[in-house]
RNA sequence: GGUUCCGUAGCUCAGUUGGAUAGAGCAACAGCCUUCUAAGCUGUGGGUCGAGCGUUCGAGUCGCUCCGGAAUCACCA
């Protein structure tokens, strides 16, 4: 629509005031709800051509407008804006080939040149479980991969898991001293969460060896390199780096565990990968690389026999690429993976769903794969997101304020439940169909909470509050879903059955022209999300249609209309803003329930 | 100190490529359930958009300088 006035608008500039203008000087947007019509040109870019004040000119493209299409009937101007109003002929058009049967809600969205793209999230460490940093994590990547997908690009899910290193060492060392041969199944304690617990008594330990330590008079760094544990530590990832058979035998053992763990956590969030990467795999490829360039000189050696990277071209640092002993460092694996993931799938993109506390890191990695020639470094895209907060201040693991996932995806659907009974919804309703109920209810508030917030900002999430059920909540939006599908059994009990022919009482400025507007409104805000990386956009106009639709719902009855043009109109516009809203937050990965 | 990000109502957040009088929800107060779900709807109060300068017909939005907060700058991952 928009293209088609701006069409119109330049033509009547060539015929009144004889020239030609660009696109960009053609402002056309909504009209603001205060001011009649549909649509307003800004009118104060177009003064140089007319000569003219804003008014005169906007009066005289009004009038053109008017004069010469079939779809503007009617303007006004105020100050230097003209309002136009479209036809509710043109309305009612668009209506009915949007709502009949088939039409695609997501078509539009198609990108013209689709692309190979790789969505990399969650990437979890092995000895610790899943927590609220994590969750909107996955929600952000997975929600991603929907709209990106949606739009026609083929998309590819991969995870990263961090299996090697020292602290995956820990755990196992505490749990061979103090595990008493503990396992998920004896103690009925999810993998995942097991071994984090002993993570946590490793450093508990530790914490004791190191105070006694420094009782005797050693500094505290002094202190961690002596105790007794460290030590241990140390030999155990040297071992397994060996490739110990006992070593790495345990090592497959727990992480067996976590994994089994990970799994349910992704399963209770709703999302999966197409391929997950890990970086006991990937670590001795980014080493390979990095010996290959340095025999080409892209990077050199130093006196202690350390290898570096110099970055001052991209204005960064030096930056260190393996250690003195030879071993690899984070960025190593992260080499070797980019490389990895590159031959394996040829992808235009790769978006990495990464906290912005490894912005720099991001910056170094494009760089550095810049540098040593490879040309698709272009296309790493580091998706920034910011970090999840507590009303009490920043989430920290030793200080036990850690808010683990599945704690609070149970905690939702609890909430969930209450309120439910409390409300008396669902009265007689069998039970397993309410707890699935509530499982939808309490995770789409979670998502919903997460996703509505603009990525890149830091959010607080306050577990007492988030379950808030009202306003721009997942819930809300829900209830208005499943309202609409309470209308439609109901019509259905009463043998009532909309006839598109039927659909033509919708007039200007009508409640009925204001819902029309926002579902044209719909494949726009899909593009610019999928465009910009921002499931937030999609959540927040979801809100926008659904409070529409409930004043929409509260002002007029639908069933009970008397006329049944009017009638049938309600109905097909429900049934299209049900399928928006489902739409839109299938996008997001929250589900629907039919009833609540 | 360098770099990046953030700062909008008491709180949590929206605010499209710069457009008209800056919007929701929560919290507070006042109303609305015999008709399709009240997890809803209506109304009231609440703002120097961190501060200043600049660009522009027009700035919450763009530029510069400050102020405040966060992250990062490891032979950690």
């Amino acid at each position: 629509m928009e293209n088609l006035l701006k069409d119109k608008v330049k033509e009547s500039i060539r015929y009144l005031y004889s020239s030609e203008v660009t696109d960009d000087l053609i402002q056309v947007q909504e009209t603001r709800k205060d001011f009649q019509g549909d649509f307003t040109l800004v009118v104060f870019p177009l003064l140089r051509f007319s000569k003219n004040t804003p008014e005169q000119t906007g009066r005289n493209i009004g009038e053109y407008l008017v004069d010469n299409s079939d779809f503007v009937s009617g303007y006004n101007v105020i100050k230097g804006f003209l309002n136009l109003e479209i036809s509710a002929s043109w309305w009612k058009e668009y209506f009915i080939r949007a709502s009949s049967e088939g039409v695609n809600l997501l078509a539009e969205c198609s990108v013209k040149d689709p692309q190979v793209i790789l969505v990399e999230y969650s990437s979890p460490n092995t000895n610790k479980p899943l927590h609220l940093g994590h969750v909107r994590n996955n929600l952000l990547g997975y929600s991603l991969y929907r709209i990106l997908s949606s739009c026609g690009h083929k998309v590819i899910k991969t995870n990263i898991v961090n299996d090697r290193g020292i602290h995956i060492c820990k755990s196992m060392l505490a749990w061979l001293k103090y595990g008493k041969g503990e396992t998920p199944e004896s103690t009925g304690i999810k993998g995942d969460h097991l071994v984090g617990k002993y993570y946590v008594i490793f450093e508990q330990k530790h914490k004791a060896q190191v105070e006694a330590l420094m009782q005797e008079g050693f500094d505290e760094n002094e202190a961690r390199n002596r105790s007794s544990l460290m030590k241990e530590a140390r030999e155990m990832l040297l071992k397994w780096e060996a490739g110990d058979k006992e070593t790495v035998g345990l090592w497959e053992r727990m992480n067996s565990w976590v994994y089994s763990g990970f799994d349910e956590t992704y399963r209770a969030l709703g999302v999966d990968f197409d391929r997950i990467y890990y970086e006991s795999e990937t670590y001795i490829a980014g080493k390979e690389i990095v010996l290959d360039a340095l025999e080409k000189n892209i990077v050199y050696r130093n006196s202690d026999n350390s290898v570096w990277i110099d970055l001052s071209q991209y204005e960064l640092d030096q930056k260190l690429l393996l250690r003195s002993d030879g071993t690899a460092v984070y960025i190593t694996q992260d080499i070797g993976t980019a490389v990895k993931r590159y031959k394996d799938y040829g992808f235009d993109k790769t978006i990495y769903v990464v906290g912005n506390e490894q912005n720099y890191h991001f910056q170094v990695l494009r760089s550095i794969l810049k540098k040593t020639g490879y040309h698709w470094a272009d296309g790493l895209i580091h998706f920034s997101y910011g970090m999840v907060e507590l009303p009490e201040g920043k989430m920290k693991s030793r200080e036990g304020t850690v808010v683990d996932a599945d704690d609070i995806i149970r905690e939702m659907k609890n909430t969930a439940r209450g309120l439910s009974a409390e409300l008396g919804k669902l009265g007689d309703y069998p039970e397993e169909e309410k707890e699935e109920i509530f499982r939808k209810i309490g995770l789409g508030a979670l998502k919903y909470f997460i996703l509505k917030v603009d990525p890149k900002k830091n959010m607080t999430f306050n577990p007492a509050e988030s379950i808030d059920f009202n306003g721009n909540t997942g819930p809300f939006i829900q209830y208005t879903y499943a309202r609409i599908k309470s209308v439609f059994r109901k019509a259905d009990q009463m043998g009532i059955v909309p006839e598109p022919s039927r659909i033509s009482k919708a007039v200007p400025g009508s409640k009925e022209i204001e819902l029309i507007k926002l579902v044209r409104k719909f494949t726009g805000i899909v593009s610019e999300a999928a465009s910009g990386y921002t499931p937030a956009l999609i959540a927040n106009y979801c809100y926008e249609l659904s409070k529409e639709y409930n004043q929409f719902y509260h002002d007029f009855t639908i069933l009970g209309e008397s006329d049944p043009n009017l009638r049938d109109l309600r109905l097909e516009l429900s049934n299209l803003i049900s399928r928006i809203i489902y739409t839109a937050m299938w996008l997001l990965g929250v589900e629907m329930p039919e009833r609540m």
